[in-house]
DNA sequence: GGTAACATGTAAGCGGTTACATGATTAG
DNA sequence: CTAATCATGTAACCGCTTACATGTTACC
């Protein structure tokens, strides 16, 4: 079986099988649905990623065409399951990654004049703010997933929520005292 | 000139040339001290892109060695200054894009016994409390900064400050109360 | 005398995205 | 009839990291 080593997005595809996602296209479509707040995925690596599974006897592949358009859907194997705990509890480190272009903006922000500065930041806060409520949307499916028992994607999801409201509070903070921001305060 | 088109990353050096960074290391190391939190650079990067930028007439370099050891020294041009203005005002997507393990982790977490999981949960928390400690022990420089009129140093680093202690928040309130993330509530 | 920090750079490779290519089915 | 959605894949490219290579200076 000679496992390949396999990255963090195989099993983020390995996990997904668990969870109702059955063939690549609904693997994908369950990521934007979602984990998209800390992790994206594209098709290209999608179907790649399910041939290097199944080729290393996680997942179980087999023909599921409906109708005449092709489809193929796949299942965990009993040593996916245990590959997929096994990464879960090994410890090792996780950094965090951000890349944030608009952070980048506003740290450099002083080289602009204060209506221009004042301008990226509602950007900033505009777009917590939207992120904030696509969040919200999603959270009765989130909390009917914990009474069954899935308690862990709705604690993901607060933590989405979380954050995009500290981000917005800060700039509200800083919004409402912009002499702080600029050489002249008065 | 033909400016070959700058990725964020490029103008992260410009950026940075203008905040008393001077030299290839500086800027490495200036990044390091400052927007780690929302992005980072390596060497490998730093080096080609102050070449790129030299040639685009962004930043003029002249050799500045100490002693014997070599060292080479930019200054942001006029036109680096305009093209720094320009991109910071530019109304362009700002794509957040966080990629995060320990989250994924965490989402998936309901495959593992409340032991393990509950382990997981404690990691991210006590990851969330370090960095927190991190970034509020550089808050004084960035306030001084902030007296001096670079406000937005400061701005940036209570987002991040307010990120993580958002993290720690939720990951309490769901520590103490365990019940809901398993099974078995009772 | 040794280690850490200062300083600059190249080469190889990897993970990931974009764009492309193809085609079936469903809903309006 | 048309657009959106379902569905799978490949090829080219790009940004970035890791590893390597080299040498100096400061500090303990």
């Amino acid at each position: 079986m000679a496992s390949a080593t396999l990255n963090p997005s195989d099993y983020v595809v390995l996990g997904m099988t668990g969870l109702g996602a059955r063939s690549g296209y609904e693997i994908k479509r369950t990521v934007e649905l979602s984990i998209r707040f800390f992790w994206t995925i594209s098709p290209a690596q999608v179907y790649p990623s399910l041939a290097k599974l199944e080729k290393a006897g996680l997942l179980t592949g087999r023909d599921a065409p409906q109708g005449n358009r092709q489809r193929r859907v796949y299942e965990r194997t009993h040593e996916g399951a245990q590959a997929l705990r096994d990464w879960l509890t090994r410890s090792e480190a996780m950094p965090f990654e951000l890349r944030d272009i608009a952070m980048v903006k506003l740290f450099f922000a002083d080289a602009l004049d204060p209506t221009d500065a004042h301008r990226l930041l509602a950007q900033v806060r505009l777009r917590s703010e939207e992120r904030a409520a696509i969040l919200q949307a999603i959270r009765p499916e989130a909390e009917e997933a914990a009474h069954a028992g899935n308690g862990h994607p709705l604690l993901t999801l607060e933590m989405g929520i979380a954050y995009h409201q500290a981000i917005v509070n800060v700039c509200n903070r800083f919004e409402h005292q912009r002499g702080r921001l600029t050489r002249t305060p008065q």
